[in-house]
DNA sequence: GACTTAAATTCTGAAAAAGAGAATACACAT
DNA sequence: ATGTGTATTCTCTTTTTCAGAATTTAAGTC
């Protein structure tokens, strides 16, 4: 019958696309690696692959059986890990805000693999909203996301949440940009921002729209980074608004004029229910290099 | 590594709670389904079962690992099946109203289980509300509802559905008890009637509620079988409201006083996106032995 | 279009694991 | 205590997995 180390096989080989890699990557070899797939497809009777393509390409049934695939494979590893405690180990896939990853994360991620070797992190970034729907996919375990104080479009109860750390988003203007008081105020005709999705966007045009009904027309200038945004407000182009831990980033900010605009505190969500050990000194680490230590996170134990 | 064969091992035993009985159902010799079991619990690194219990019983962790290994071998049971849909076979998991399994099942699935006697059909019946929580929750494959019309208190979206059976509620009144018109004549002080969760004690009691103001205190007897809510019926204690096609199962129908009260069609649901071959063939027989022929069932295709 | 190259597959013998069946240990009953 | 039905251990046989060499195959190069 099926042998999970053959799902596993056939999940590299896939990612991979191909046999040579997969079989270094597993410490196998490839003949080995060749005949696991062959036998998968003789088991489920349909191929997984074009052989004809040189890089090994799937075919229509290998897609959907891959996919079948990973959601096995990561119930294996979340039930060794729920079952036995002991040893926080295996994969933790996060998700998280770009903000969060370029100025809470690489400490807190750098201590964490030295104390817990054993723990594979997965870490990939996206706006809020797209982490919310990745994480009730079954695509990532736990997310690093923006909730807006007060409304919140997500049900109460369909995430586990707890607040990690407290930001301050600022107003970020091109240097020697005046003082301002009201949106109507600003100069440049764009800001820079992420892709819909994005919390802070969201607020950003809240707090434009709220303030400056005359600023009707706000254009948006999407970027893919923090780099991106600052380098467009350097230039005198754009404004932007982002977290202070990451203006603080930022080398000589000081040249740039600023100021606070609003919190918008950082979450740790999960699915209802998801507590590995693993999980678990992830966010106890979190909670340890947090600022809001300690404070209403021991409703979910 | 871990082997799906491993995992059915420790399912059966866990179910038998015998490592003898799970050997011979699973065409196995019992020392080699003992070694099986304590591999895994060799490889988790936690012991499944207290040894010292007679018949066996699971461990706190065992039963957390069987939950997740049910899941597992699910997953992998329908990775199968929808990868090569050639041969329609594996367990399906239907869910049923009670009505449903009374005056309509019996004769489509022995005509099934003849034409298709791969697939093996587990049938479980509970009250609509239930039923589409257990296919949510994934315990089941599909599920025969009630749906009352116009209102539905379900998101539109949250589940594929098909019409299938054409009901109609009737109302049951002792015999001899005089025809009415409006629930006000009704003599009976009580509704039999299932467990809450149940559509058609939903629209009985607005039925109730609706046309007859003065009975604002409707006491219900809850029964768990048609034939105690026939049987309540008869003794004069109280009035019922079941479907036409359920009733016709009754002997002596002929001596109760009935009328005809609404509508209230049977759909055939699934989880999004769920099209195995097995569930596929299912939901044909159904349509064919259907009252509703080949309407608006194929938005699904 | 022949040649090169890198990669997948087939073939083979050795190593490991799973299976059946008999013997043993164990929990619960009387 | 002693018997009975189960689970486990032990031993041997069969099956499966694995590594490495040989072969085939797909795509790029001259």
């Amino acid at each position: 019958m099926m042998d999970l180390a053959s799902l596993a096989i056939f999940r590299e080989v896939a990612r991979e696309r191909s046999v040579t890699r997969a079989a270094e990557l597993l410490g196998r070899v490839p003949s080995n690696v060749s005949t696991r797939i062959q036998q998968i497809e003789a088991e489920i009777g349909v191929p997984l692959f074009q052989r004809d393509k040189r890089p090994m390409e799937l075919t229509k049934e290998g897609e959907i059986y891959l996919d079948y695939v990973d959601r096995i494979l990561n119930l294996a590893d979340e039930a060794q890990q729920t079952v036995n405690p002991a040893t926080p180990a295996g994969v933790l896939r996060v998700g998280s805000m770009e903000s969060t990853a370029a100025a809470r994360l690489p400490g807190a991620l750098a201590q964490f693999s030295l104390k817990w070797p054993q723990v594979t992190i997965d870490l990939s970034t996206a706006p809020t909203r797209q982490l919310v729907d990745a994480l009730l996919a079954n695509r990532i375990d736990c997310a690093l996301i923006a909730v807006p104080e007060g409304e919140w479009w997500l049900a109460q109860d369909e995430l586990d949440k707890v607040p990690i750390f407290r930001e301050d988003l600022m107003l970020l203007l091109p240097p020697g940009h005046p003082e301002v008081q009201h949106p109507g105020e600003i100069k440049p005709r764009a800001l820079a921002a992420f892709a819909p999705g994005c919390t802070y966007r969201m607020l950003s045009e809240e707090w434009m729209m709220g303030l400056g009904p005359a600023r009707s027309a706000l254009r948006i200038h999407e970027v893919r980074s923090y780099h991106a945004m600052v380098a467009c407000t350097a230039v005198g182009s754009c404004f932007s608004i982002l977290p202070r831990s990451v203006l603080d980033l930022v080398p000589e900010v000081s040249r740039f004029t600023t100021r606070y605009l609003m919190r918008a505190d950082t979450w740790l969500a999960t699915r209802p229910g998801y507590k590995t050990p693993a999980f678990q000194v992830f966010r106890e680490m979190l909670l340890d290099s947090s600022d809001i230590k300690g404070t209403n996170n021991n409703a979910a134990e």
